[in-house]
RNA sequence: GGAGAAGUGGCUGAGUGGUCGAAAGCGCCUGAUUGCUAAUUAGGUGAACGGGUCAAACCGUUCCGCAGGUUCGAAUCCUGUCUUCUCCGCCA
């Protein structure tokens, strides 16, 4: 969330950036109540005060005798301090949910739009969308031909949306999880499994919603649990409520965990397949760093999904996410869109990684700061995330774009050693 | 899963209803002193929020895992919750 000093100070800017991101936002009632607010606290704080010294006196008094007249007055005392706390509690409350409301600023280079269409290509990767000699099957054609992923087997057991992985496929699964682990911990990244659930209050800090009819997260009954729609949930949690110095930023994680999402209302031939399922696995980059640190470590995260895709081969656009398109916590974003051959008509790009630079939006609302040797006083750090591979999104891409005229798939060179073969569905 | 114990400042650790934001030690910072890779000594040393200031100083409120409750008053008593440890049981 935004910090109120800073929306009370800046409300202009507040109120363009929300109509930029197509939020709607009473901010200039959000500034009202804050006003208000702060009145109040100084009202609470001056009760407290008097409160505070006539319990102090009860204290020093001599005998029961001399007490009992002081404590009549305390509880009075205590009772003016509890009505204007409770009234200052309101209009917190009342702010917090406005509050809560406000996205964050965006970079003054994010282009500029109330939806998608005014996401800006920044540029392609290496590999240019490869022209068939043949006409290219889909993933699910491809997976069913060679038994590699059992969408049925997986509603039987589970329900819609789940699937089995079989055979060569999975080794496929294992070695880009592999690869990108590797690859990231070159590059400074900590590998960290985390858990696959987490608790509601961890959801809610991170600004996830567990419970309740729009949700978008599984939770456990009759327990405080969830299972996480990404590992930034976790990661997050992580660090939260704790100080680090500043000599420790950037701190690079780079977590593996297994994401649940419910996908209430999104389905369609759009997301036939592995393409929105409801558990998949990811490798998840995500970073915490000082504020000036931000932009080039958001940079880079990009850079490193360009160069995981490069590697194994598949065509793909980058796109810097418009204002109105934005999450709420971003302040800038990147996708990756991969070409997927078998996707629409005659193939179409198709979102396989995301990474945000949420500044200090997130660290705000999990009390994550730094401290400087010799400064009084903590800041709050600028958390990052970015997707390496979501497996699912990353074997579509993989299968539909290296498939062969016999059906069989080539493997990207640089999982070869790590699958022990060049070729999987080989006849 | 059952029984018990515990969670205090950067760390160790005292504190069972008021004088406690909190003893003591360690660490760290500043000064003094000794001519030696350190000792001795004096002092200082948490955070958030609000006010104040050019910036400080300074003032106020809150914070002893977290959330509630009792009380004029809670680190201290009660309830819930999370975490840790010990013992028992079960288990990959």
């Amino acid at each position: 969330m935004l910090d109120r000093k800073y929306i009370l100070e800046n409300a202009d800017a507040v109120k363009q950036n929300c109509d930029n991101r197509n939020v709607k936002v009473d901010v200039d009632r959000l500034v009202q109540l804050e006003t208000a607010r702060r009145v109040k606290q100084q009202e609470v704080q001056d009760l407290n005060t008097e409160a505070n010294a006539a319990s102090k006196k009860i204290g020093q008094a001599k005998d029961d005798a001399q007490r009992e007249p002081l404590k009549v007055a305390a509880r009075q005392l205590n009772k003016n301090k509890d009505a204007a706390q409770d009234e200052h509690d309101k209009l917190d409350a009342e702010i917090n949910e406005l509050q809560l409301l406000v996205p964050n600023m965006a970079h003054p280079d994010c282009p500029v739009g109330v939806d998608d269409k005014s996401n800006l290509e920044l540029g392609r990767g290496k590999h240019a969308p490869r022209e068939f000699d043949f006409k290219p099957l889909d993933h699910l054609e491809l997976g069913e031909k060679h038994d590699w992923i059992d969408f049925e087997g997986g509603s039987r057991t589970t329900g819609n949306g789940f699937y089995f992985l079989k055979g060569e496929m999975v080794l496929l699964d294992l070695a880009l999880q592999q690869y990108a682990v590797a690859e990231l911990m070159k590059r400074g990244f900590t590998p960290t499994v985390t858990p696959d659930l987490a608790q509601d209050s961890v959801l809610e800090g991170i600004g996830f919603n567990p419970r309740g009819p729009e949700t978008q997260i599984y939770s456990i009954e009759n327990m405080n649990l969830s299972l996480i729609g990404t590992a930034e949930i976790t990661l997050g949690g992580l660090y939260s409520g704790k100080t680090v110095m500043d000599t420790e930023l950037p701190i690079k994680l780079c977590g593996i965990s297994h994401c649940y999402r419910t996908e209430a209302g999104a389905a369609g031939r759009a997301s036939r397949g592995l393409y929105r399922v409801h558990q998949f696995t990811k490798i998840e980059m995500f970073a915490f760093t000082l504020p000036e640190q931000s932009d080039a470590v958001h940079e880079e995260l990009r850079q490193i999904e360009c160069d995981l895709f490069d590697a194994i081969g598949v065509p793909y656009r980058v796109v810097d996410t418009a204002t109105g398109d934005l999450g709420g916590p971003a302040y800038r974003k990147y996708d990756l869109e991969a070409w997927m051959p078998g996707r629409g008509e005659s193939g179409e790009w198709g979102e396989v990684t995301s990474t945000s630079n949420c500044t200090d939006y997130q660290s705000r609302r999990l009390n994550i700061r730094y401290k400087q040797k010799d400064k009084k006083g903590t800041n709050f750090v600028h958390t990052l995330n970015g997707t390496a591979f979501a497996l699912s999104r990353a074997l579509i891409s993989i299968l539909e774009n290296h498939q062969n005229a016999d059906g069989s798939v080539t493997i990207p060179e640089v999982l070869r050693s790590i699958m022990g073969r060049d070729v999987m569905g080989a006849a």
